[in-house]
DNA sequence: CCATAATGACTGACCGGACAGTCATCATAC
DNA sequence: GTATGATGACTGTCCGGTCAGTCATTATGG
């Protein structure tokens, strides 16, 4: 999508530019962000962006997937596929935790695309974003009724749904300054965020997954920790 | 906070006004809504805007207020304290949904505060929105604990709070164009945004809610319906 | 009851600043 | 020497906010 002349220059200054996108574009978001200022941040002309990159719009696209894939791989990297639903989706919220404390950028830039006006960015990137997610949710869980860790009954599609509702609405709260005065309304935090609060919000999420798909009453009850 | 002359106008045309404000805030989201243009939708001259409110930003923030205002109304009005948690919870869920499609415009308005740019706003409209919603969450499971209809081991604030992100990422995925491609995706629709899909994920939503509160083993078994 | 005056809401042309995108010119590398 | 990248002044557009003037309504006074 970019033009060939992206992929001449030096990565240094290639990453550098598109970092300092990937935070000017979750800072300030799509259309608040001056190509101008962008340019000298990164140490480039205006001009040059556009010896990159169409337009705009092109440079943003650009950005945002990469972030997804930064994500995706940060986040389901290093999943052994021996573990089990409980582990694994521990793993992944974990993980999705820690990333997003070093990478905030990426995540409010998927953040933004649910914004308004941002409609042709979200018919472009969502599908493809959410339909990864989706898909491995719901085949983990159809692994564990399979396995009999996961309860019968359970509608795979819906749950999957709601798991990823949950991981959302948290690490939207870690970043959003929305989500973060909501966080600290709901659980009472007066001063700083403080990683304790966070880190028990976070347990208690999983123990609330944990507990809504184990088997009722006579299945395994050992918990499915590592 | 707007100016006395605004108080002064014919109901009608305030009305239509803020109406027409609400939707064009709502869809195009602040810093792309133009004031010329939200003066001739509304019938009314670009100069008469400044005549009701010192500036956009009070516009749009008087606004929010008055669509939130609206939301809770529609939402809380009509609950009887009798009830108990989950009865009234449900009511919230389903009440909430149905104000949500026939009033899209405040619920994106809502979901605008937590994008990138807005944080001036977030400061000002998250704290008290939050607030009320924390509180009665909160007071209810309290409720339901001492009634011994909500396990007593539960903490209440982080119920209360992913209780609120379900609702949060429900009523988005009804209104916002990225969580409505999520939602098919997730839920497998191929055609139209069907009623059906959406009913069930909130009846599931709803269930997945009393499963978790409900006291684990001896406890009353009757469900907590009308 | 009418004529004149006072009020203040209404209007839209206008201003100034911001910003995406262009392009003529310059630098560099081979 | 030429081809390719780098540059930033420039352009056209858009938009928030202003303000000088208009006009409908109401008040006054004879």
């Amino acid at each position: 999508m970019p033009k060939e002349t992206l992929q001449k220059i030096k990565p240094a200054k290639r990453d550098k530019l598109l970092s300092e996108a990937a935070r000017l574009f979750a800072q300030r978001g799509y259309a608040a962000t001056d190509m101008a200022e962008l340019a000298s941040r990164a140490g480039v002309a205006k001009g040059s962006l556009y010896n990159y990159f169409e337009s705009k719009q092109e440079l943003y696209l650009y950005v945002c997937r990469q972030g997804l894939e930064l994500s995706r791989r940060a986040v389901y990297g290093g999943l052994d596929p021996a573990w089990d639903v409980y582990h694994q989706l521990e793993h992944i919220f974990r993980r999705g935790a820690a990333f997003v404390r070093s990478h905030p950028e990426y995540l409010l830039l998927y953040l933004n695309v649910s914004a308004a006006g941002m409609e042709p960015f979200a018919e472009k990137l969502s599908r493809q974003v959410e339909k990864h997610t989706a898909d491995f949710l719901k085949a983990r869980l159809a692994e564990g009724v399979a396995q009999g860790l996961v309860r019968a009954d359970l509608n795979v599609n819906q749950a999957a749904f709601w798991i990823n509702g949950l991981y959302i609405i948290f690490m939207a709260s870690l970043v959003s300054r929305h989500f973060q005065i909501r966080l600290r309304e709901y659980l009472e935090i007066k001063g700083r965020l403080n990683m304790r609060a966070i880190d028990e919000q976070l347990t208690s999420t999983i123990a609330l997954i944990h507990s809504v798909l184990r088997p009722a009453a006579p299945a395994p009850a050992r918990r499915g920790r590592r």
